[in-house]
DNA sequence: TATAGATTGATACGACGTGTATCAACATAA
DNA sequence: TTATGTTGATACACGTCGTATCAATCTATA
């Protein structure tokens, strides 16, 4: 298994991107990679799978940059709901309430109130 | 109890909108208000709602349109989980079975796969 | 019926967001 | 030291969005 550990160039050649892009991206907050002793960027496996997902939002959805930070807390949110959906934790009342208080986060990120 | 049934000079300036904005955005499909036999808008309850909600999302957030339409996608999701998640519900295997794929709906509106 | 006011659909324009090209300064490896 | 890549900043072209404008049509009232 590779590490999977890329500098800028490489990964907006991988995703097919910009460096520029990337560099915006991060200072937005949409992304945050690690950095070298000399301050150089490092992207792992999670950040390039997030920015793939943006990418998708952007260019196939016409998304804008504000309505991708919407969409991605929105879907770390769905990535904490899953393991609460099994009968496991659904049999308890606590993982029950779990998932209503995760369901009300989603609304209160779209202003649903 | 008022019906709240408004032509959309008066829709627009509850909402704080412009009466053009409202027909952009029923001609990208955002909102869909019924009509007069003289083929006048009429906006219900429930669109003025929707339209707040667009606002919000519009104005403080800054989403664009496109972004606005997943949203508001998820938003109907949402409004179709929220009954499943009492515990009548989450008693039927049925109740499970339905929340679950509401939740992968989600995943599938955000390309999570 | 006639008249005034509102709505409709279409077009156009200004403001803003976004991707990317460019640049000098710095980092890294040979 | 030299060559290549990265960093951060600036600038520009393009598309999106709100809204102003217009003639034609609808609605209500006199």
């Amino acid at each position: 298994m590779a590490r999977e550990i890329l500098f800028i160039s490489v990964a907006a050649r991988v995703l097919g991107m910009h460096p520029q892009t990337l560099r915006k991206y991060e200072r937005l907050g949409l992304v945050q990679p690690t950095r070298t002793v000399g301050s150089m960027r490092v992207y792992s496996r999670e950040e390039i799978e997030r920015l793939q997902l943006i990418k998708r939002l952007v260019d196939d959805l016409g998304v804008n940059l504000a309505g991708v930070q919407q969409l991605l807390s929105i879907a770390d949110v769905v990535e904490r709901m899953r393991p609460l959906l099994s009968d496991e934790a659904l049999d308890r009342p606590a993982g029950r309430r779990q998932l209503g208080r995760e369901v009300e986060h989603i609304t209160r990120l779209l202003g649903m109130s």
